[in-house]
RNA sequence: GCGCGCUUAGCUCAGUUGGUAGAGCACUCGAUUUACACUCGAAUGGUCGGGGGUUCGAGUCCCUCAGCGCGCACCA
């Protein structure tokens, strides 16, 4: 027996040697492994692409179970024989990265982006981006992550960006994808546009306003934002409205807060006849609804509101911002005496997820993607495209009940707005000289100019699956790995990643990006709290790995953590983990003690009992992880090793040793030493530092435990 | 408003097709020059949120009510 097993299990010591041996032997590698002869060069793929970690810091412990989860299948189907690739990757995260380096330089030296201009801040922000790479890529090799480091990629480095230049240019020439006057989700914050899904909602308490916009104007109307209505264009009634029936295709000219507006009324089907006075003023150029039934009646558009959410009209409100000019608004009805009725009421704001900026809804040219638009020579659109696979089966989500929501949200989808006003990310491929326009690729010639806008970061990580593997050349990785097997993630990135990675490999590929998808919750605190930064309730996964083991990190992560739920995570639980590693270390120390010199030996009716017992095991868990019940394999595990052969056969092993009965001396030898080596190598994929720390003093011969195989399932 | 989920031991959670309620932690009592104190043994603890139904049998399936959480939509 080695010395090592006469001092407890030292995860410090161990982890970052074994990663490096691991490394070493280019296992992570499936080529390699089929060169060594470990893996049949016709096995059957398995493969998984990272979700790529944004580069904007550190990996958190959502993270941490992220790769633990993934791990747990990529080892386990190496173990298996099955072509086994893992790629990892980062994510450039556009806004999310560009608005951290924007708020740092501010701090640091009160400059705005504008001030730097925009070849320094992308230079800044690409420093930014390269130091937090390094830092992600240590962390995920703390955690023990088999991620196959020569095929790393990042969304915006040279391939991908080709298959991001490909994809748009082919929706381009598809038509689905169009540039066009939009009311779209603006930021005044952030200074950009977002997606619906980068919207948070608050409830926040405001006040709805009854009034006329002049003495003689014959209906009343009511709104929580008074100062658009100096963009008002119409009053829109519901057509079977009988009290407003005689008003309507009359045309009444005001003066509102010393802007001149032509009001119309039109009739329209989307007016709530029960909400306030049934009437309601129609402000086309910020509202979404409003654009749209002007849209039906053919009215103008007049913008009345800036990029800075300030008023941009004549008279006292020209130059303020909307709240100043709200106040301005009121107080001019009151003096007036339009006024009617002021009501508290309670109403959900929107946010920008990312600057917490109040979005102000505004017509901008910007591209989007066409979401129902049939696609030439498919016979459906691209909605159909993201339904399809859930609703046949291609595609299994667990769990199950996400699919629902998933149905739901492709219902409610509209144009996917992809182009963004900053700097960081994929420009726009689209070049314009006067009227010209190129797409796909910079022309050649004098005097084009490129889209300032960058694309919306989820239109790159859409294609990951098989930018990955080199598409759009058709690598032998794509040919070989592509539908990936697995695509493992958080539920709340279900539709901003999931649904557009289902969207851009349909269009593009024609094929799903993957089999299942597995998603799992968030991690909280011990209190169930959501761990942030300004609670301070972070734990960090490098100084947990570094006090008590990723091995112990891992399995805190996974047991008893379903999909789909929300986890919580606290030391005392880790540190449970901690010491389970150090029981299979003593369990280890106590077998091999016992069985030095040991021969084969024919085992008693009791000891094959047993085997069978932990052939069963085997059987089990191997379910479990086929189906995706990770969380109970490693409960069995752990199970079994502390309570089972720890605690019972180890215990009676004693009295056996001592006794008389040879045989049965002999017989438990064989035993113990074979039960040692299957759990090792079944706990592998959850604990695969210190079993693999561990296999070196009980193989028979020179090789790692992590490409061993995986125990019979029957005796 | 529409949809989804949760409610099981003091706490955190499992419970795969319906077949005598489980784990970890905590707590209580006890052991111990032991492979391991990063230990072991034992004990306590649940009318599975309420009500109804299907069934020989329901934590599990159906209906209903309540509380909590989440998503989407509306938000004039």
């Amino acid at each position: 027996m080695d010395d090592k097993f006469l001092k407890p299990y030292d995860p410090k010591a161990t982890e970052a040697r074994i990663y490096a041996e691991w490394e070493e032997s280019g296992y992570f590698n499936p080529d390699q492994m089929i060169k060594d002869g470990l893996t049949e060069a016709s096995a059957e793929t398995y493969s998984i692409v990272l979700p790529p970690p944004n580069v904007t810091g550190r990996l958190h412990m959502g993270h941490a179970l992220m790769l633990a989860v993934e791990d747990v299948f990529v080892r386990t189907k190496r173990m298996q024989g099955f072509r086994t690739l893992w790629i990892p990757g980062t994510d450039h995260a556009a806004i999310a990265t560009q608005s951290v380096v924007e708020k740092d330089i501010m701090k640091k030296e009160g400059k705005s982006r504008h001030d730097l201009g925009r070849e320094e801040l992308l230079r800044r922000i690409g420093d930014f981006a390269n130091e937090s790479h390094d830092t992600i890529v240590s962390q995920l090799k703390v955690m023990g992550a088999s991620l196959d480091w020569s095929r790393e990629a990042f969304t915006l480095d040279a391939p991908r960006t080709k298959a991001v230049y490909t994809v748009f240019k082919q929706m381009y020439d598809a038509g689905l994808i169009y540039r066009g006057n939009r009311i779209v989700n603006w930021d005044p914050k952030g200074q950009t546009t977002i997606s619906d899904d980068e919207i948070v909602h608050e409830e926040r308490k405001g006040t709805l306003y009854t009034f006329k916009y002049a003495k003689d104007f014959p209906i009343t109307i009511s709104t929580t934002r008074p100062e658009t209505k100096v963009g008002d264009v119409a009053v829109a009634v519901h057509p079977d409205d009988t009290r407003y029936a005689k008003f309507v295709g009359k045309t009444y000219e005001a003066v509102f807060c010393d802007v001149p507006i032509t009001v119309r009324i039109v009739a329209d089907k989307e007016v709530d006849p029960a909400f306030g006075t049934g009437a309601l003023g129609v402000t086309p150029a910020h509202s979404q609804i409003d654009w749209e039934i002007a849209d039906r009646h053919d009215l103008p558009r007049i913008p009345v509101i800036n990029e800075y959410a300030k008023m941009t009209v004549e008279g006292q409100l020209n130059g303020m911002k909307v709240g100043e000019a709200r106040s301005t608004v009121v107080e001019w009805l009151r003096t007036e005496g339009l006024l009617e009725k002021e009501e508290e009421v309670t109403q959900n704001i929107s946010l920008a997820e990312r600057t917490s900026g109040v979005i102000e809804p505004l017509p901008k040219l910007q591209w989007f993607i066409d979401v129902n638009k049939e696609i030439p020579g498919r016979g459906k659109s691209l909605k159909q495209l993201m339904l399809d696979p859930v609703k046949d089966g291609r595609i299994e989500i667990i769990p199950e009940h996400f699919d629902k929501t998933y149905f739901h949200w492709i219902e409610n989808l509209r144009d996917w707005c992809i182009s963004r006003q900053i700097w960081y990310g994929h420009r726009v491929p689209v070049w314009y000289r006067g009227e010209e326009i190129v797409v796909g690729a910079a022309p050649e010639g004098e005097g084009w100019v490129q889209d300032e806008d960058t694309l919306d970061t989820w239109f790159s990580s859409g294609l990951w699956t098989f930018s990955t593997l080199g598409w759009p050349e058709e690598t032998p990785e794509l040919v070989a790995y592509h539908p990936t097997a697995l695509l493992e993630t958080g539920y709340d990135i279900l539709f901003f990643w999931v649904a557009r990675m289902i969207l851009m490999t349909g269009f593009a590929l024609d094929t799903v990006p993957f089999k299942t998808v597995y998603l799992h919750g968030l991690v909280r605190d011990a209190q169930g709290r959501k761990m942030s930064k300004s609670l301070g309730n972070n734990l960090d996964p490098l100084e947990i790995a570094d006090t008590f083991g990723a091995d112990a990190a891992r399995m805190a992560l996974i047991v008893g953590n379903t999909p789909g739920t929300d986890t919580r995570i606290s030391e005392d639980k880790i540190k449970g983990y901690k010491n389970f590693a150090n029981k299979l270390w003593n369990i280890t120390r106590y077998v091999l003690t016992e069985t030095e010199g040991a021969k084969d030996a024919p085992l008693t009716e009791t000891d094959s009992a047993v085997r069978e017992e932990l052939a069963a095991l085997a059987a089990d868990v191997t379910r479990d992880i086929n189906e995706h019940r990770i969380y109970m394999a490693a409960e069995k595990l752990y199970h079994f090793a502390w309570h089972r052969l720890a605690d019972e056969l180890i215990e009676e092993s004693k009295t056996i040793f001592t006794g008389e009965d040879e045989a049965a001396k002999a017989s438990r030898k064989v035993l113990l030493l074979s039960l040692l080596t299957d759990i090792l190598k079944l706990l592998h994929p959850f604990m695969p530092f210190v079993t693999e720390e561990i296999w070196k003093s009980v193989r028979t011969k020179d090789t790692l435990l992590m490409v061993e195989k995986w125990p019979a399932t029957a005796v």
